[in-house]
DNA sequence: ATGATACCTGAGTATTTTAGTCAAGTTTTC
DNA sequence: GAAAACTTGACTAAAATACTCAGGTATCAT
């Protein structure tokens, strides 16, 4: 699994537009030039995000972006769902013959482990805001996963 | 994010192995048809699993695949690895002009954030094993994400 | 023995997705 | 009214994915 470059570079525009949170709007050229963004993408990915309601544009001279809410209001998935059109792709319905029918063969052993996934990064995404993005705090935050009581083997 | 056909496929081909361990091996040949997945894609699987350690083969007629070892000891990150090549891509690396030196921008609030998710996509895939796949217990295991004790704005 | 079965291996191609470019606008401010 | 800066859609290039093909080798059943 991997981040697109999109999200990575989306993730670094919020951060740095939150960052800048109550100060003038920044520019489109001002951010790719201190991300390290092509212009002409970082405006296609802006538009992305403005299109999501995470930012608002003002035009003309001294316009640029700004957040469309305060940082601990903005989530992060609201930001992968902008870029990357969802979370996480449903494998199910992809391998169905049948709309509305799974069609995981082996007695279907597959769809509650790809269920549970998906459930796994939306929680991630939408547990942090924009706020703890900023502040380093995804860093701190824990994360228990419970599996049935058992050692683990084979790592 | 996505799941790619070959982890997909196999998943499937893994699940199928494991629900006849003890029986004859399984060819290539009658878990493709049983599973739909084109022959000439599910050798190449079966021989990256195999490579992998996880599945082993028994030439000539009457041959096939079996498991390497009880379903219990297979954890699922071993087959993720094997056919992905990794659980999850190093992101902060990917845009590093310098080599062992993180060029995220806007004081490197990113890979925080990368490496997080990176651990628990590992913590999901290394805590399940085949057994608990083939059983569904998948479904049941919980997650316990904890973020900063906040309500949880803007879904 | 020998032929059929089935794994082994690497190379090659086609499709799709991602990443990025280009160009011609419109709006707003100074 | 000119420059700054956002808007929008179409287009292209590169990379990853998803297969396909072909020739080989080992093993088993008879």
């Amino acid at each position: 699994m991997r981040i697109t470059s999109s999200l990575e570079y989306g993730m670094r525009l919020m951060a740095a537009i939150a960052k800048a949170d109550g100060d003038a709007p920044l520019s489109a050229e001002k951010l790719a030039r201190e991300e390290n963004i092509p212009l002409d993408y970082t405006n296609q990915i802006l538009w992305k995000l403005k299109s999501a309601g995470v930012i608002s544009s003002r035009r003309g001279s001294s316009g640029g972006y700004v957040l469309a809410r305060p940082p601990h209001e903005i989530t992060l998935n609201r930001i992968v769902i902008a870029l990357d059109g969802s979370i996480f792709e449903d494998v199910c319905s992809k391998y169905a013959d049948a709309p509305r029918e799974c069609h995981h063969q082996s007695g279907c052993s597959l769809s509650p482990l790809w269920r549970r996934l998906g459930a796994l990064l939306t929680e991630f995404f939408s547990s942090t805001t924009l706020e703890d993005l900023i502040r380093g705090e995804p860093a701190t935050a824990r994360v228990e996963f419970m599996p049935p009581g058992r050692p683990l083997p084979m790592r």
